[in-house]
DNA sequence: CAAGTAACCTACTCCGAGTAAGCTTGACCC
DNA sequence: GGGTCAAGCTTACTCGGAGTAGGTTACTTG
């Protein structure tokens, strides 16, 4: 098998163990046994076990960011593209239900400091997409006050994120709503303080 | 000496090194030395690596319980209760920095099931206080909604912290403040729809 | 066909979690 | 005093998993 196809699966399949059984329960002889090879196949592509769930956290945050991008484009308003921005994460959230608890229920930060840095990283993103969308349309409010904002909404959307993946009764679109709901109002009274 | 004394001296050993190294990158025998015992003593006490650190997390669950129940006796109203215990929380998270970082950057879900489970018990119980407290001033609320609004709050109520405590020039009250002005209104509006 | 390289293996080393078995010191009882 | 029991502690292991050294196979390319 080529290198680029046996990284992939070797992705694919360490991210569902590693959901399954967590990060420190689970060898990376296993991995190697599931995919059909042997273990140093595993550190030649990926240096490390770290090395390796760096990967899969690394190709789900491309994709999110892809997906939350993509999604805003053609909005009307600052509240429709914040409400297709959150549509997209928790459809993201949704479909990438393992990729996504690994990345919270983390392991990542025990896996090790590349792997925490790859967390941050991803969450910083979000903060800062968050923070430029805020000043588009509150231009007068502090930054600290944006940033603080950012915070919430990104500490929001995790947790909701988790919550709602495990209710079959609730969609993306509601999930969506509800912090809209929820956030919206409080946003728009930032710029009067 | 006598066997309390030294397990808190354990546990706040524990807490110092895996919050600075991280969990994985520290070795019992670390502790241990750092006690001035051998590491047969550590399992003697707390059975495992993972019963150390699950211990090191239920001693601040604990304190954290007692810090919020405290500070909302006397509340005058359902928004001076969660302004209260809002405060209280951010107090907690900031003093007590490294059991705090210690559950969220959470070494936690990948040390083992025993953590966390321990730290789902944390999240569930703050959610289920909020959800006692948005129903006790939106009694028409659909249940899904508080539950939802509980999750968005301590989602927040989580980045913001880990957001603050790197902030000198944010006091609890300030977070405390922010959160309560982002959420209230859109909390309230809950009951209209 | 020779040479190189991509994909793969077996067979290790080493470190750290967890354990077996026993030592020491002091309290308490007769 | 001596016997006994327990608490606190130790040394000296086992065992499993991360990471590595070095070699083999097989396909490509000059």
């Amino acid at each position: 098998m080529p290198r680029a196809e046996r990284e992939q699966q070797m992705m694919a399949v360490a991210e569902e163990v590693f959901a399954e059984r967590g990060y420190v329960a689970t060898s990376v002889d296993d991995i190697a046994e599931r995919c059909g090879v042997s273990k140093p196949m595993i550190y030649e592509y990926f240096g490390s076990k770290e090395g390796l769930l760096v990967a899969c956290i690394r190709q789900a945050r491309t994709e999110l960011a892809k997906a939350t991008t993509e999604s805003v484009i053609g909005a009307q308003s600052a509240e429709d593209a914040l409400r297709r921005g959150l549509v997209a994460f928790f459809e993201f959230t949704d479909t990438h239900r393992r990729a996504w608890s690994l990345m919270l229920r983390s392991e990542a930060a025990v896996a090790g400091p590349a792997a925490a840095a790859e967390i941050e990283a991803l969450r910083q993103e979000q903060v800062e997409i968050d923070v430029a969308l805020f000043r588009s349309f509150l231009p007068d409010a502090p930054e600290v006050e944006l940033e603080a904002s950012a915070h919430v909404v990104v500490g929001a959307c995790e947790r909701l994120s988790l919550w709602y993946v495990s209710r079959d009764d609730v969609t993306a679109e509601q999930a969506a709503d509800h912090i809209m709901r929820a956030l919206w109002t409080g946003m728009q009274s930032l710029v009067r303080d």
